[in-house]
DNA sequence: ATGAAAGCGCTAACAC
DNA sequence: GTGTTAGCGCTTTCAT
């Protein structure tokens, strides 16, 4: 059976070789600008090329030269817009690079973590980034053997196994508990998201809670949601928490989103938003900017993180030192819900 | 020379066979759940493979079987949400087959679109999810020959390649313009953006436009931004357009973020919001259920397009008739910031 | 149930 | 500047 020319067989090498009366080896010299061709083969193998259509098989080339432009990007989910963000930062810089992300999702689940890596390094990809330093053992086997430059994002609190790009959540949350007690705050409430696997989210209580402790303060009252974050959640979860527990003088969101709902909730209610009850949330949504009020965040610049990440992999980021963890700084973003840090 | 056994020199099918004892092919059968192996035989190998570590090379695999588990998916972008929230449909349906998505950026660019799709069919994905109607003729030969499902999503005002999935962007807006004048609206005032690849909020515009004319109404004043959508551009254009033309009953925001911003910047400036001043936004956005008025919108289903758009891809879709063009229906939400359909 | 041989479409390395 | 040869690591096909 010879080379069938049924519509979807693909062309090839050979087919444009044979169309130009130029090898293939030339061929593929033109088509990839590598080497000197004369610009009469040249162009007589570029016009063929687009004649025909011709379609280079990524495939194939791979194999023999042993590269692959393919980055494996993986997030625990594409619905919670931090992870898009962050992509978007990546896709900025591999925009100007040969690279192109692969995009994988975890939902939250290590074990599912776990698959979805063995899935992407079977591509053999030229760089790693993926969310978060809490992974399987395996995952953490695979990522340190798989040869190739691996970025850690979104968070630096942990060993990384290679690199890591983001913030300290830990210190983001014991900055936002310093700022409370500075400003006089005393009865905490936190209003978090149930989801397990989220390390971030924890982190960031974990220092808040320290930072409290320090002077003396404890998480006064605690409630978790399950589902999507929104501006109805944030609202729901405020009017029920300021019902069981009425003394709260400071409402902690570990999401913008939900805080922006604690926020219209609290207005509408007429509460002195600041100064008897204070607001923050987190992340520092763009979008945000044009509420009613400014709500106290801290920007935990996923966006950069991805950049870096992304230039990392690109091999375009020249580290300061041998520490390959680069922590961003979370701005502290203090709005108009806040009341102003006492000088005692 | 011989394999080196450098560090990060990938294992092969050769090694877990040597280390096994079992023919490469055997290997291969056992690693892929292919054709029948002994239980004895299998266990040997998966131990090998596990201890090992061995990662199998999907591009060895994909060039030998001619199959490859890439779906294509392009986007203008990732910044702005609708996208993202497309993708997470996508992303679900895929979850639960061999698929995997590679992401690819155009920024509203047909000539980089064009480009983006060259590099990803060179890979030769088992599929395309496009977003949009509207390519260059070379894109569009790409897509023709390609010989693999091609959908294009988020938009059914158009010719399709070959299946198109999502909502007719012209209707909805045509619907919005009836919805419009039906509650006697007459100086319609209209705030989009100033992207001029954005097809769909073109088409939005012309249909509410011509919804406006049957009934004799223009559009009174248009403005359109450019950049981020978010609460704030949506406060600004609103004060500049009611500034300079402040005989307007309605606003027509193709977004509903800046929509929200209007929204909150009208409360607040204590206009009748609904009854003297009716404003829409687009989209529906469930991140804003919970502002202090319910925004009216239309749901543009962009998360069902890639749901729907997954399955094609996937071959688990059951069209109903030989047109591939899925044509959703985008829900219209009056919200509360309307007034009631006039009984004449 | 297992193995041997051939080849997927390209590129590295070398010849001319 | 251009061509030839020999694989890349798998899977297909066919033999046993």
């Amino acid at each position: 059976m010879t080379r069938k020319n049924t519509r979807h067989q693909h062309l090839t090498l050979r087919d444009v070789s044979e169309a130009s009366g130029v090898s293939e080896m030339t061929v593929s010299r033109v088509l990839r600008n590598r080497g000197d061709v004369s610009d009469k083969t040249r162009a007589k193998v570029i016009e063929a090329a687009k004649k025909l259509g011709y379609v280079p098989n990524k495939i194939a080339g791979a194999l023999a030269s042993n590269r692959v432009n393919l980055v494996a990007v993986i997030v625990p989910s594409l619905s919670n817009l931090v992870f898009p963000e962050m992509m978007a930062g990546v896709d900025e810089i591999l925009g100007d690079t040969p690279l192109q992300p692969v995009i994988g999702t975890t939902n939250y689940d290590p074990a599912k973590e776990e698959k979805t890596l063995f899935e992407m390094l079977s591509w053999r990809p030229s760089g790693v980034i993926i969310a978060g330093l809490e992974h399987t053992d395996a995952s953490r086997a695979m990522l340190a053997n798989c040869g190739v430059p691996v970025v850690e994002v979104m968070d630096v609190d942990g060993d990384p196994v290679d690199a890591a790009v983001g913030i300290s959540h830990w210190r983001a949350g014991y900055q936002v508990g310093t700022e409370i007690v500075a400003r006089g705050y005393r009865r905490v409430g936190v209003l978090g998201t149930k989801v397990d696997g989220d390390h971030r989210a924890r982190k960031r209580l974990e220092g808040l809670e320290r930072a409290l402790a320090e002077a003396g303060v404890t998480v006064a009252d605690h409630m978790a949601y399950s589902g999507w974050s929104g501006f109805a959640k944030g609202r729901e979860m405020t009017k029920a928490m300021l019902e069981r527990t009425p003394d709260l003088d400071f409402l902690f969101y570990t999401n913008d989103l939900t805080g922006a709902g604690g926020l219209l909730y609290a207005l509408e209610m007429g509460l002195d938003v600041g100064d008897t009850l204070g607001l923050a949330g987190f992340n520092a949504f763009t979008l945000l900017d044009g509420l009613p009020r400014k709500l106290a965040t801290v920007d935990s610049r996923r966006r950069e993180a991805g950049q870096v990440a992304a230039r990392i992999v690109a091999g375009t980021h020249v580290f300061d030192s041998e520490d390959r963890r680069i922590e961003l700084v979370p701005t502290f973003i203090p709005g108009d819900t806040l009341r102003p840090v006492r000088i005692d």
